[in-house]
DNA sequence: TTTAATTTTTAGATAAGTCTAAAAATAAGA
DNA sequence: TCTTATTTTTAGACTTATCTAAAAATTAAA
């Protein structure tokens, strides 16, 4: 069995190697973890001794097929959980993350699916993130944003590039949600915000905003 | 914030004052925590520094309201998520516990109680143990059991005084479920066995079973 | 291709939780 | 009451995960 720290260097080694084709670095792991670079290294050898990364001094990090499996299986979990927490204890999606951080540890196949279950096999979790299956297959979005659609264009959208509880709420305070349908009305181009059409309303939002939001066309 | 560790203290000592009016011992805390007498004393000096629990050297332990406050919220916790596993997710009453364990160490207030009103406000665990409500109350049975009958008696199974798989799975196997009916058919004196009619079929059961059997007449 | 900057690793310390073995206090028995 | 037996506490050691500060390796710049 692995310590929660350990599974959590897992999955953010995972997070990153999504971002990076060769070795995660020490520098970003800490940075994701929020610890220092020595301890990343600390553990690192760690994880390499029970063959759970590939690891070579000043080379950086990659997960071994079982360190991936774990990680995928504790990203499934998280995004489970999330679901089940929007879905059926009415939680808002900006309030579901931590919570999903604690819970994603709790290790029972059984539980795992059942859960998936009872949820009727959802694909997407609350921020729009794809749950992997069982075999552990992940099929991400595309990474089209509503920053690179053009005047005039339409889409919609399907998930959310950043997670911070500001950025949800204020998404969901213009009714940005899951689903909803975007027509792009004007593009400014000094500073690339946009004036966008939802529901039949019309609001702007930063360059910042909508680069955040995942679309499809 | 308490660590898991801590916590289970509390839970440990808590559920050892139900059976004790004094101070509870070292030892069975010890016991009940599969740990050693040691290690007890230092944790116990840290949930005294820690204003949990009431201490003197040599002469036992207490919870403070405070660390009674987090016992009993720490079970309330338990309870909910055995109702859950059981009621929403399929788990058999001899499956939950261990996940129980883990699972209720997650606080988070609005999450027991979205829980609990998902759950429709249950008074009782799978096992027939109360759920203690917000403010803390616990509500016991009586602890009436099967082998306090007499022969020709009637009694309804409301819970168990021993939680282990197998008994589970024993009181199952013969439908000794909660809600069950039961009548006290005869009673062999020599080793106080009974025989008894449940759901129409007549089965025996020894004293060690029936003991732990919480009816109510 | 040297030198300088950055990244990564090592060395040594600290805190939490545990253990064994031994000492101290309490309880039980003669 | 005095002597054992039992319980509880202390002392000292070990493991995990963390940190700071310093050394080593790699990368970038001149
Ligand atoms: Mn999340
Ligand atoms: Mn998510
Ligand atoms: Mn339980
Ligand atoms: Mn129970």
């Amino acid at each position: 069995m692995l310590t929660f720290t350990e599974e959590n260097y897992l999955k953010a080694i995972f997070k990153l190697s999504s971002k990076k084709i060769d070795g995660v670095s020490t520098n970003s792991i800490a940075e994701e973890l929020s610890t220092k670079a020595s301890s990343v290294t600390d553990m690192i050898k760690k994880l390499s001794d029970k063959k759970l990364v590939k690891y070579k001094k000043y080379q950086g990090v990659s997960l071994t097929k079982k360190g991936k499996q774990i990680a995928v299986s504790i990203v499934r979990n998280h995004r489970l959980w999330e679901v089940f927490l929007v879905e059926k204890l009415n939680f808002k999606w900006d309030e579901v993350h931590d919570l999903a951080e604690d819970l994603e540890h709790i290790n029972s196949e059984k539980l795992t699916d059942q859960l998936d279950a009872f949820l009727e096999f959802p694909k997407y979790d609350p921020h729009g993130d794809p749950i992997p299956d069982k075999d552990g297959n992940v099929y991400n979005h595309k990474d089209e944003t509503l920053a690179d659609l053009q005047k005039g264009e339409k889409g919609i959208v399907v998930g959310v590039k950043e997670h911070s509880k500001s950025y949800l709420k204020y998404l969901e305070s213009i009714n940005l949600v899951l689903g909803a349908e975007i027509k792009i009305n004007d593009i400014v181009e000094f500073d690339n915000s946009m004036s966008i059409s939802v529901n039949k309303k019309t609001v702007n939002i930063s360059h910042q905003a909508s680069k955040n939001l995942i679309i499809k066309k």
